[in-house]
RNA sequence: GGUAACGUGGCGGAAUGGUUACGCAGAGGAUUGCAAAUCCUUGUAUCCCGGUUCGAUUCCGGGCGUUACCUCCA
């Protein structure tokens, strides 16, 4: 589609014409997850979203003219206090859970991003850039730490609108007896005991949590790109931290141009996060619902606002999906979606308003012929939906219930049986049983069904 | 306290300076032994107070409310 993409820019709290460095060469880096725990919904949704944007972007420049980069954390405090919990070591414990992710992103049905760096393979480049901070007086060592000097950085909280009196006098800053200004942030720590390090010029230590993005973007991106991604609770410090040490050691006035954060995902209203203790893991779902089933989810709202998650919302998405799968037709033929129809994608990635106009398209389709079957679920498919066979889907609702299909099938002969004889209350008990355990029959065209309730 | 996002019908959720979102639920109908599923039809809305305007739900200002960030967090 020729029309422009607006996406919401975070820096200048504005929607923005999208208009890339070079159209042929466009950047996008999202920070990835920390590999400590297993993933929750929370993390599931920037994974939807940013594999959206990833998408709209490859349609409107193409496939090859998109690099998408998404980190994986797997050396930070959390990492380590958690592989001492579980009592494993601290690669099993990122391999393990780093392999979950990916478990999960299959799941969601997510592009693979073009680079997945890992931190623990940039460090000699996070040695770098801290050498070449010192070496311009934006960090200084102390007590074998390293800070970055926030106040040198005449930027500093342009991103997140603070200003540092108001960090500063908020006094929740970490307090240090090693830094010299309290806004002061870390860019590299000594590991003590047998806490895992890597050999630097200030001793045995190892990174601050903002420098490995600053160094992996760079060193896939550029010192100034397109995209920068993720939740909105990292805007500060993170990004802020980000920004300050880039532009700085780049020399450049700008690190990312469009900053782009998704809302959180809520439980009754109240942000899903592991310290609430209200997360939903991502593994937990695999069990009972297609992935299909939570990537609508997850894009039933605009990336922007909060997302409530519950049953109900579980429950009809379910359902939408098993009524589309009422018009899936498959086809190799290239087929173009509409502009009108693409359009709510392109304008800040609106997918609810796109998801909106696939009911209308899944009306066309139920009345129309098979070119209008074949569109709607080429459209579908743009999002990551109905990809997969219909036997799947269908596959995956018979996988778990009490009864064995066999059970269920010979139920279904003897009601149909009592049907035939005109004993309805015989009929009406047997489906009744069957409803007890789950299991719901339909009677279609002479033949009876049965799925999941 | 500072900063930000948000406040749309019963619920979820878009858009918009004047006109249909869409989905779910509800109501009525078709179909069915009865259901289920599916299909058809259909009602209901823009937190409060000012301002700008011929006209505001939409723009501006002020309230009130909800949530988040300011410490690790997607």
């Amino acid at each position: 589609m020729n029309k422009d993409i607006f996406l919401s820019n975070s820096l200048g709290g504005k929607k923005e014409k999208f208009v890339p460095i070079n159209k042929s060469n466009i950047g996008m880096y999202v920070c990835g997850p920390t590999v400590y725990d297993d993933p929750h919904i929370g993390n599931a949704r920037p994974l939807v979203i940013f594999d959206l944007l990833f998408k709209v972007l490859k349609c409107k420049y193409g496939d090859k003219a998109v690099t998408y980069v998404r980190n994986i954390t797997d050396i930070d405090d959390k990492i380590i206090k958690s592989s001492k919990e579980k009592k494993i070591s601290i690669s099993d414990l990122t391999d393990k859970i780093t392999k979950k992710f990916h478990n999960d992103c299959e799941y969601l049905i997510c592009d693979v991003p073009t680079h997945e760096p890992k931190a623990t393979e940039n460090i000699k480049l996070m040695i770098d850039m801290i050498n070449n901070l010192i070496k311009n007086e934006f960090a200084y060592e102390s007590e074998k730490h390293i800070y970055f000097k926030v106040k040198k950085f005449k930027d500093y909280g342009k991103l997140s609108n603070k200003n540092l009196e108001d960090l500063i006098a908020g006094s929740r800053v970490e307090v240090s007896e090693n830094k010299k200004n309290p806004e002061d942030f870390v860019l590299w720590k000594p590991s003590i005991d047998d806490e895992p390090f890597w050999e630097s010029p200030w001793g045995k230590g190892r990174p601050g949590w903002h420098l490995e993005c600053s160094v992996m973007s760079k060193k896939y991106l550029g010192a100034t790109f397109d995209i920068h991604g993720g939740g909105r609770d990292l805007i500060f410090p993170h990004h802020e931290n980000e920004i300050a040490q880039s532009v700085c050691a780049n020399k450049t006035d700008r690190f990312a141009n469009y900053w782009i954060h998704n809302g959180f995902i809520t439980m009754s209203k109240e942000k899903m996060a592991k310290s609430q203790g209200n997360i939903l893991k991502i593994g937990d779902f695999k069990n009972k619902y297609n992935g299909q089933v939570l990537r609508l989810a997850l894009m039933s709202a605009h990336y922007t606002q909060p997302l409530d998650w519950n049953d109900k919302l579980m429950g009809e998405c379910y359902r939408t999906i098993s009524k589309w799968y009422g018009c899936y037709a498959p086809t190799n033929k290239k087929i173009l979606i509409k502009d009108e129809d693409l359009q709510p994608l392109y304008d800040d990635l609106n997918s609810p308003g796109y998801i909106a106009n696939l009911h209308k398209l899944y009306v066309k389709a139920k009345d129309g012929n098979l070119s209008d079957k074949e569109l709607f679920t080429v459209a579908c498919n743009f999002i990551g939906l109905l990809k997969q066979p219909k036997e799947k889907w269908d596959e995956f609702k018979k996988g778990k219930v009490a009864f064995s299909e066999k059970q269920i099938l010979d139920k279904i002969i003897e009601r149909n049986k009592a049907r035939q004889d005109k004993n309805y209350k015989l009929a009406d008990k047997i489906r009744g049983e069957l409803l007890d355990k789950g299991i719901l029959i339909e009677d279609k065209d002479g033949k009876t069904t049965w799925k999941i309730k």
